[in-house]
DNA sequence: ATTGTTTTCGACCGATTGGACGAGGACCCA
DNA sequence: TGGGTCCTCGTCCAATCGGTCGAAAACAAT
């Protein structure tokens, strides 16, 4: 009898797509009403799938935070160059990818930071990229370094960073 | 026959005492009705100083950015102990300030930001409280670390990254 | 006190915001 | 073809946005 579309896999569709808009704008920065025209439908059917503007935020969040460090790994090559390999992999989206995560962290105090479920799962999933390569014990410190150079990279414009 | 009191200190304290509710709220995410009241006075009183919200948002940032950096350098200590010193003095500030910063550079290209004056100048003025400390060789690399411990200590609340 | 200037204020404007809503189209099964 | 759902659409609303403006307050010098 219904229109038996999957419906969950069209609404995780709108919000990845959406994320690369919030990023862009910032999550203040845009409106329901360009969200849909960026993505082709109606503001309407927006709210439809969404009830408000935050949890379609929320959903955009959480799915650019899920694939991150998905990286291959090529074990054959030195613990140097698969570090590199991750950096470049990391490279080209970091920047705005970053801007969408202090959007999303804005106002919170570092005890919700914390206890935050979308930001544990984030850093697990960058914390084992890296365990992989460097093994558990120096991954707290190589994930801060591979961090640092992104963050150099994207606030240098690429001048810097690229050591 | 004017009044003269000083109006250029009184603009800067005004774009400095400002810079804090950008960077708690975003650039989009607050109006210049909200600025206002912030800061105690009437919004016509902001606009009589700045033309813009956008060219209030810059001197805001411009005020950040050039204070950064500035810990006192106990010449004493190991060199480790001063780097320490140097993440715990930024740690405070460094999620707020990082979001302003995020938000300045939002939807510019690598190119456009290296070519920045504003943030060319933060740059250096960064580069040189590490430089005092390990020297002009290890640099742009120690900084490298410093800002990834920084990082990771914000994105985790404090619970990572305090190596 | 009076004059001249700077700073502040509240009222106002058109545009846009997040969200609500009912009508109609698209679709599946009988 | 005819129900019954699901989806989409345009319209409407109060609130808020950045920005303008003219009048009043605050002040320094005469």
């Amino acid at each position: 009898m219904p229109k038996i579309i999957d419906r969950d896999k069209y609404k995780k569709d709108l919000a990845e797509r959406a994320a690369g808009f919030f990023s862009k704008h910032g999550y203040a920065g845009v409106g329901m009403r360009g969200i849909a025209e960026h993505l082709g439908v109606s503001k309407s059917a927006l709210y439809h799938y969404f009830p408000t503007k935050e949890s379609l935020f929320l959903a955009s969040t959480e799915s650019i935070m899920s694939r991150v460090g998905e990286a291959p790994l090529d074990v054959a090559t030195t613990e140097s160059a698969q570090l590199l390999a991750l950096v470049d992999s990391m490279r080209g989206d970091f920047g705005p990818e970053m801007a969408l995560v202090f959007d999303y962290l804005r106002g919170k105090s570092p005890t919700e930071i914390a206890a935050d479920e979308t930001m544990q799962m984030s850093r697990s999933t960058y914390l084992k990229a890296v365990e992989r390569i460097v093994g558990p014990e120096r991954a707290v410190e190589t994930l801060s370094v591979v961090i640092g150079r992104l963050m150099l990279d994207y606030l240098s414009g690429g001048e810097l960073g690229r050591l």
